[in-house]
This record gives structure tokens, C-alpha cells and sequence, in this order.
DNA sequence: GGAGAAAACCTAATAACTTAGGTTATTGTG
DNA sequence: CACAATAACCTAAGTTATTAGGTTTTCTCC
């Protein structure tokens, strides 16, 4: 049980309170299902169970209940990336830009992600 | 149906066809589970549920069939990437460097990746 | 050809996921 | 105070995932 993955459903409510912080079941029913193609008991049920299974945590606010993630989307993002290439960042964006067309702009932002990254490590290369 | 999402024993078996290339249910058995963790009947009824789904396809091989994936890894990772990050591959390498330690060998290979990739993409112009 | 092994095929039970209806508690309003 | 709104809580049904035991088929070797 110490690391079973979220579900499709759960993987769409973490998203949402990745995305838009913690929120009520009100705010993520209605991220999830605006036009009521989800009722708001089912997204309360998943969201319980998904309390109980330690994939949120929730507070009172009032008594309405506020619920938060508790796994960071790094780290769940970093548990795909075991699993799909057994921890291999290179392998990773390899397969993602061959799959898809990602464009010059994203390219350019990329490498400057990427070489601010270096920077950051080299410069503390000595201290061993 | 067009879209479903592989549950996590269905990834495992997508992997190990991924990595090792067709292969049979005895081979994906041994792969993953080499001590008998689980039965090789529950392995043969993974893949033909998959088969079914539509996730691989069998090819017979004098008696025994022969496992391939339909889905490459690269499209399964996409749709995940897709799932997570509405596709923003920034925000996914982002997340990634944040979450764990990537070595500067890794980061320099990533950025000839990525500069392979412009250059593919923009043959005629020049780097900064 | 028959015995044994190995494979596919059939079946089923349990667990987990997904969905949502009904019930109860709290709170704000006329 | 009574009533409507809103929220949590309880329950359950239908579906999919996970596991593996039997059964039948097919091959190989003596």
C-alpha cells in the first residue's frame, strides 16, 4: 500500500488541486464536471476515499472541508518517470520530442532551463 | 474506449515489452516476477485482457504467441505528459530538476539533446 | 502411439475504482 | 421558529483490475 498509484479519477482531482491549490469539494466538482457530467457526491466519495488512502488531507474551514494534495506533482511526476524509463531524465525527453512537435520558443525555454540548472551545480564543484 | 489509461500491472507488462521487445508470456512472467511472485497463468490473463483492449497484439509463433506493444512509449508518455502538465514540457522538466538530483553529465547530455532538436528544427538560422 | 510438458483457453473470486442516491447535521433567512 | 440550502456521512450498485485454479490442446520424446 506504501506507494499505489492514483487511479485516472484520482490523477484528475490531484491535478486540479495542484493546479488551483486547496480546494472544497464545490471548487473541484465544478473544475471536474462544470456542466454536471459528474455529481457532486461522487466527487465527495473520491475525494474521502481518496483522504483515507493518504492521497489528499483535508481541513475544516467553517464546516466546509478544504482539501489538499499531499503528494507534490514532482513527486508523482518523478514516480512515472521510474516506472516508464527507469529513472532516466534523457531517456525521457527523447521520447517526448519525438513524439510530439514541440516548438522552436518551447526548445529555446528548455535549454535555458537546462543550462541554469548546470550553473546552479558547477559552481559548488569544489567542496568535496 | 479510444483512451484508456493502463493500470499499473498493464504499464509494468507495457515496460517490460518495451525494454526487451516481443516477447512471450513466459518471458514477461520471468521479467516480472522471477521468483514465482506470481502465478504464470495471471501474466497470460494480464495479456489477453491487453490483447483484447487492444494495448498489445500476438503474433503466433509455432505454438506460443508472441506479445508485441501497440502502444509506443513514447505516446504513452505523451498522454501522461498531457494528463499532468496540459502538455507543457517546460513545466515537466521544471518539476523533474526539482524533484531530484540529475546529475551534470545528465544535464549536459540533455542539453545536446535539445540543441540537436533545434537544429533539426531550424536548419537554416544560427544559435544565439 | 502414449506420456509428459508446455501452452492456450475458460472460468471465477476478490479487490479496487467509479458513480451516485439517500440521510443527517449545520447554518443562514424570513 | 421553520425552512431552504449546503455540507458531510452512509450505503450500494455497476464496472474494471488483479489474481489464479482447472481444462483442453499441442508438441516432443521414447
Amino acid at each position: 500500500m506504501t506507494d499505489r498509484n492514483p487511479s485516472g479519477r484520482e490523477l484528475e482531482i490531484l491535478k486540479i488541486l495542484w493546479d488551483a491549490g486547496p480546494s472544497t469539494v464545490r471548487q473541484v466538482h465544478e473544475q471536474m464536471a462544470p456542466d454536471g457530467e459528474l455529481a457532486f457526491n461522487t466527487v465527495q466519495t473520491l475525494l474521502r476515499i481518496m483522504d483515507d488512502k493518504g492521497l489528499v488531507e483535508h481541513q475544516r474551514e467553517g464546516r466546509t472541508f478544504v482539501y489538499s494534495p499531499r503528494r507534490t506533482r514532482e513527486n508523482e511526476t518523478s514516480r512515472l518517470v521510474d516506472k516508464m524509463f527507469d529513472g532516466s531524465l534523457d531517456q525521457l525527453v527523447v521520447s517526448l520530442l519525438s513524439s510530439r512537435n514541440v516548438s522552436d520558443a518551447e526548445l529555446k525555454k528548455l535549454e535555458q532551463i537546462i543550462s541554469a540548472a548546470r550553473k546552479r551545480k558547477e559552481p559548488s564543484r569544489k567542496g568535496k
